[in-house]
DNA sequence: CCAAAAAGTTAGATGATCCTAAATTAGCTT
DNA sequence: AAGCTAATTTAGGATCATCTAACTTTTTGG
């Protein structure tokens, strides 16, 4: 029998066009970066490019990459819909951690039916960002602007307000969450340092934090 | 060290094993009801079979039947303790009615990790029973024995409690909920009617209900 | 007690998703 | 513009879970 909803795989595959391209700044995804993202080989990913395109999910050129068709982001936006609401509701309504959500929502938002997906909206109150930061997208396909200035290039703003952070690593989570830099706080006197750190405050605790992290962090100038 | 839980298919065939064998009184599992009861062909059964014997998930003797192992059962009740425990969380916590919650929980029992399950089980206060009735195996695989004396066949009692109903038909469950009979409620005054039905009261309300469906309710008498 | 029916298994195929190794294409670099 | 390198695709398999068709074993009923 034919399968009439998206499989797993062809979920994360959607996610990772998605992402890849957003990254790209709209520029087609490559073979390699989806690769990469879903932990898969190149040639894995040929394939089901292959496929996705076939079934009109993907305008793809072969050696130039992939962009998703209105058809595949609004189908994407979906599965990114499903996974933010989850990981809002794991941690709003079980007690799980920031650095935990991410995977289990993983896990989960596959499995997820559109009548527990409205459920768990209604009892979130139709929220608009997940724990992280990042924008949940509407039934509709409807989707806010993410912040795209990193915290890091923010130095020479007085203070700026984090918006989101990139969710996949937990310690990360956990390290940022540890010195305060969630969603909402907000940072003032950044100054990079020599040896690739920035110096800041949160609150009136002064703080050193990585290059690498703070480009994980976004944030609106104030 | 990500303990690997059995595939999904996997899964399936544990419970459908350890609900034959319950029917029979703990006799062989035969392919057929196998089949049946998960919707697949005799022979997806045979060969499945084998692979759980050769993991030690089933004893299977060709011809004769399948029974668990002591693995197999400890893990068939742990599939049905995520089942039934999202259930019960899916009803209480999410507004869903007790006959939709059966095939949602199908879905999502599969992609519930440890972490999950076990946040679930402390939001609903380490529930005993499903709304259904049907006992929650421990963590441990310990289980409540489940009545096992129909509605049906207690006409001639004066009154019963009910203590379960078999979970899968959403119909059925909206009938009876319709006429009151859900766990924990009283049902007296049983009497068989000529074409096979019973009648029976449940508070003051006189009702009827066919024999299929008294087959279907457990009680306890009182 | 044996032949027909029922139940079960074997054989062979399919589709989805993944892999490695080999071939091809594109983009730089000189 | 020729060649090197990195990216990509093609080729050829493997695995899992399923199917149908054909064969085998067990059960059953005259």
């Amino acid at each position: 029998m034919t399968v009439k909803h998206p499989q797993p795989a062809l979920q994360d595959y959607l996610k990772a066009v998605y992402r890849v391209t957003a990254a790209r700044g709209g520029g087609p995804a490559n073979t390699k970066a989806i690769a990469a993202e879903l932990g898969v080989s190149q040639p894995s990913v040929s394939a089901m490019l292959d496929r996705m395109a076939a079934e009109g999910l993907v305008d793809y050129v072969h050696y130039a990459g992939a962009t998703l068709s209105r058809r595949g982001r609004r189908a994407a936006l979906r599965v990114i819909r499903r996974h933010r609401l989850l990981e809002l509701y794991l941690e709003r309504f079980l007690g799980l951690g920031w650095d935990e959500v991410h995977a289990e929502a993983e896990l989960l938002e596959h499995a997820l039916s559109a009548r527990v997906e409205a459920a768990i909206d209604d009892a979130l109150g139709h929220p608009a960002f997940d724990p992280h930061g990042d924008p949940i997208p509407g039934v509709d396909g409807s989707l806010k602007r993410a912040e795209s200035r990193t915290l890091w290039d923010s130095h020479e703003s007085g203070s700026a307000r984090v918006a989101r952070v990139s969710d996949a690593d937990p310690g990360l989570l956990r390290h940022l969450h540890s010195l305060g830099i969630v969603p909402g706080a907000t940072v003032t006197g950044m100054r990079r340092e020599s040896g690739g750190a920035l110096r800041l405050r949160v609150g009136r605790r002064e703080q050193l934090l990585g290059r690498e992290a703070a480009e994980k962090v976004y944030v609106s100038v104030v």
